[in-house]
DNA sequence: CTGTTAGCGCCTTCAA
DNA sequence: TTGAAGGCGCTAACAG
């Protein structure tokens, strides 16, 4: 909080509540917050007692039909509020889930979260989120947490084994999203990276491309691994020679991605293509060609693994491969949902998300290709579904 | 979840965990979660009683120096974890602090949720997260989950009154963010819309356009209505005509602005400039310059309000006003902690971001203007700061 | 069908 | 400095 921030103690904007009774000379202790109204005081109001209040509520046991439409509508005249921690106390269940992922302020996550979050919000959970940054011991503190509130189930995007472990040990059912850790057999969603990313070099081959680099950041998940091996088999199918030097590794912020990418380029002007394996990596591809004044596609092409929606903006758009993320997150809550309900007792369940491709104008035949370009080159933006 | 997805029940790249004692057939219920230990269990594992075991942990009162290694070292060694809900239920306070926000697939609510769970998880808390989507009923339905859940307080970037005054109603402290519900008195954080608008606006006044058209979605709330006014003030201040047929009102969809934008193109082809009020709308306006072919800055110019990562990716890149989205997150979550704390009773505070102005290249002289580019057109976003 | 009882795990008196 | 006792609000047994 900089200089650029100004404090005011009121603002125009908002009118002060008509109610005198408000008014509280500064310096006096903050009102204590009204005691909420319990059960027994919904009993006493329904002339009733606290149990038959509660199966009233809960739809548990019998209740006769008028004494249930009593304690309903005293629930509704007192404003009673269940208190889910004494409920999740004497339950020993919540509908509280834990989603522990990297990073909400990239869009991969925070579209994870929302299809999570929506997903689990119809079914009757509530979402604890924790950000753990990439840190593993962020994620382990954001575990614990996930134990101490008592989660009936956790969803993470894991980054160590430790946290996902915790939660398993103690009981807790754990859908692990987008990559897994080796070893842990808990339920899963994963995206088929192989086929991704073999669909879309085969793309990039069918163009008559023939040295595609690969800038990637990590391959000791299966995200990475998988995109990488995909990359492999089309080439190997293809019977490209599989050249080590233009698989580029990188760290994963842009930034270091638009260095390698410069450093790529001056090394080995050969390469037709870049195919970069994160939403995160072809920010980084793409700033090191605009500012590299290198002509998408007639220089070099790009292509990307995850959309994200600068890649429908841009122009010309990038190519890439569609995870269906939203779909990722909801199908990671049912699997909770299911796990929780019990449906999927005996064994595990390991989910694939089909990616597709979606072609936009960043990629065509390579420079001084002899193919005519089958595909027309289209006006900026017009192959790109809707963002 | 459509055909895209395929089940399988093993995943060759994850490996059955070698621990025989795992298997169970199928068709047995799951494990019953194996007890957790309780400060009991560890005022056994110490040789001493719950509440000694209780302080040691706490650290309040009095424990013998040695008794506390004790206590710490069995709670190590027994994996104790307290149980949140009964702490909670015996405190009658929570460490849990509720965010009700509109959209996390927008960046600006998933940079805002990140700034206010960065900060909130090293002071302590954790964060339980609803998406509203816009939807009274939605923001209505999160608000009752975190009286429920005994939030100690609340932030909220409001749909309707209703949830921000149940809320008041019940005590729990609300921090409303990005706006506010006029009428209820709680602390809160802005963005100074008023002042981002005016600067922007009198930028593209200095750079010679008088038909300057703002494409806005709401003007009920302090958002749209203040960006609206510092628009009119540039405009007043300069002494250009208020025409108000160029105020465009539409709906906040990029569908929407993008037929707005259209249609306004069409009906007045005078327009020099164009300002949307959202990021959304810029979104939609974009796409709709792009589109109908007109290039920018040249022909017509283009600025937005609140920065979002495509607006640096295409070029020319976005002019824009900068909302510093997350550090409004951030001191939304320290008006909490304060707020918690005690050390703001008695008076509620309205803290106002001061948003600043972004440059890239989608701005310039207005076509056929006489005056000397004074700025250097860029090449991409050689102007614009990294993302 | 209803009400009484007991206890989920914790913390804070209070008495020793 | 420690431990015993009680109760936060809720619900599942169980007895009426």
């Amino acid at each position: 909080m900089g200089s650029r921030n100004r404090d005011i103690q009121w603002s125009a904007m908002v009118r002060r509540r008509e109610d005198g009774a408000e008014h509280r000379p500064s310096g006096t202790p903050p009102p204590k917050p009204r005691r909420r109204p319990t059960i027994q005081d919904l009993a006493r109001a329904a002339a009733t007692s606290p149990s038959t209040a509660s199966r009233a509520l809960s739809g548990n046991g019998y209740v006769a039909a008028d004494v249930r439409v009593r304690v309903l509508e005293a629930a509704e005249r007192i404003g009673y509020v269940p208190d889910i921690n004494a409920r999740t106390l004497r339950n020993r269940t919540s509908r509280a889930v834990g989603v522990l992922i990297s990073d909400l302020r990239n869009p991969f996550y925070a579209t994870l979260a929302a299809g999570i979050e929506q997903r689990l919000r119809s079914a009757g959970y509530h979402v604890i989120v924790v950000n753990n940054d990439g840190e593993e011991e962020a994620e382990v503190e954001g575990a614990r947490t996930f134990l101490a509130v008592r989660v009936s189930a956790a969803i993470v995007t894991p980054v160590s084994e430790r946290a996902v472990r915790m939660l398993m040990d103690d009981g807790v059912p754990v859908v692990q999203a987008d990559r897994m850790v080796d070893g842990l057999t808990s339920d899963g969603v994963l995206v088929d990276n192989v086929q991704g990313a073999r669909r879309i070099t085969e793309h990039l081959i069918g163009l008559g491309h023939t040295r595609i680099a690969l800038l990637i950041d990590e391959t000791d998940w299966t995200t990475g691994a998988g995109r990488l091996d995909g990359y492999r088999a089309a080439l190997r199918a293809a019977g490209l020679p599989m050249d080590p030097a233009l698989v580029v590794p990188t760290r994963f912020q842009p930034e270091a991605a638009r260095e390698a990418v410069t450093a790529l380029l001056a090394r080995r002007p050969d390469v037709t293509e870049l195919f970069a394996a994160t939403n995160m990596l072809a920010e980084g591809a793409f700033q090191a060609l605009q500012r590299g004044g290198r002509r998408v596609p007639e220089e070099i092409s790009l292509v990307a693994f995850d959309d994200v929606p600068w890649m429908s903006m841009v122009s010309p758009g990038v190519t890439t491969v569609d995870q269906h993320t939203d779909d990722l997150g909801r199908t990671c809550a049912q699997l909770v949902v299911d796990r929780i309900a019990g449906s999927s007792a005996g064994h595990t369940t390991v989910k694939y998300i089909e990616p597709s491709i979606i072609i936009r104008g960043s990629t065509g035949p390579p420079r001084g290709s002899t193919v005519p370009a089958a595909r027309p080159e289209p006006g900026p933006l017009t192959t790109s579904p809707p963002s």
